[in-house]
DNA sequence: ATTTAATTACACTGCACGGTGTAATTAGTG
DNA sequence: CACTAATTACACCGTGCAGTGTAATTAAAT
């Protein structure tokens, strides 16, 4: 009969320092004795729970997209208008760019990305999941005769183009987008894509 | 009488080399010590030059400042089709995204930067500065009544954005885009912001 | 050829950090 | 309560790096 201890919170409380040291000063100078005091753990612990500075990371990441990413997926309703249908899709970026929490982890993990090309390249996968289902949608529209697109993906680019920028890198790297901004900048957004394809 | 010999060489050398550097392992990793031998210099030469690691890399980043930033300036011209001076436009983001020097360059700088608000906030004003001169010319081309727009900001926006977002963010993470597809974008882009705001 | 500014070689300081080993302590489980 | 897995405190190693001091060397300007 082997005895065992609840190890998870400890566990958690190491994951939750070391998200925080690394937002606060990226993946190489974050120390391990800085994510233990911030963990109430000592250092041992920490390594007693992962073995390198990389692994945690790694684990990092991954809390972080098994989180996030609850497939928020949108289907192709006939009797709803076009308009108010995209006007969903665009809320899927726009809400990451008014979630700070959100908004500085990914800030962080790209960072890192960018100087380590090796670790945790599993970041980007996540963001392209909500355009994968854009284009299933899309051919619904078009089927129901309510879009005229030639190429899906390409279209598909072009609204997701103007979205990501906006909602996406630019508060990345500059902050926050004003709410009232964010809202005509997403109407007119729409606008454009349906004056180019809607027939 | 002073004498003074030419430091410029070395100057540059240096400036070559942390390039190089910091393209290569970022500013954390990047050492003074492999800085100086990339140079063909003592380590104490470069510490001549540049007092500090980060005076240094101030210097890098003014240094591609000044010599990237020769103003491109596009002038509306009232006897050419709308179109053509839009892809003129365009290609000074595509043009970007085909030019591996400086997108490796851009890469760095702002993978420092999001480690290192502190240092070199001085990168992002630099992209912006065709962006300014667009709006000039959108303002022409309404008073011309070649094109319909009540917020010319607002219509830069919904422009650059499209291709901001492919043309500068994806290959700065994911790598080149390819010319056939750049070129494919490029025209559906457009097409797409002229269906907007065409009369 | 002489002068001297610039550069070099090199030794050295100090520090911060990743990672480990161990003996003692703590606290949850049965 | 008794057991023992988990945690701690702490000392320690090796390394890599920013930055400095100095005496010797080099090479350009006059």
């Amino acid at each position: 009969m082997i005895k065992q201890r609840d190890k998870s919170k400890k566990h958690n409380a190491i994951l939750d320092a070391a998200v925080i040291a690394f937002e606060e000063m990226g993946f190489d100078r974050a120390s391990m004795d800085y994510i233990a005091e911030k963990a109430d753990a000592s250092k041992r612990t920490v390594y007693n729970h992962f073995a390198s500075k990389e692994i945690l990371f790694n684990a990092v990441i991954e809390r972080f997209i098994a989180e996030t990413v609850e497939q928020k997926q949108i289907q192709y309703q006939a009797d709803e208008p076009i308009v108010s249908q995209l006007y969903k899709f665009a809320d899927l970026k726009v809400n990451l760019s008014s979630s700070p929490e959100q908004l500085r982890f990914v800030k962080m993990a790209f960072g890192v990305m960018m100087t380590h090309p090796n670790i945790a390249a599993q970041v980007l996968a996540s963001s392209e999941l909500s355009e994968d289902g854009f284009q299933v949608w899309l051919n619904d529209a078009v089927k129901d005769g309510k879009l005229v697109i030639d190429d899906i993906a390409l279209a598909a680019e072009v609204f997701w183009s103007m979205f990501t920028s906006t909602f996406f890198w630019m508060p990345m790297l500059q902050g926050q987008v004003e709410p009232s901004r964010a809202e005509t900048l997403k109407k007119e957004f729409v606008a454009t894509f349906l004056a180019r394809y809607q027939p």
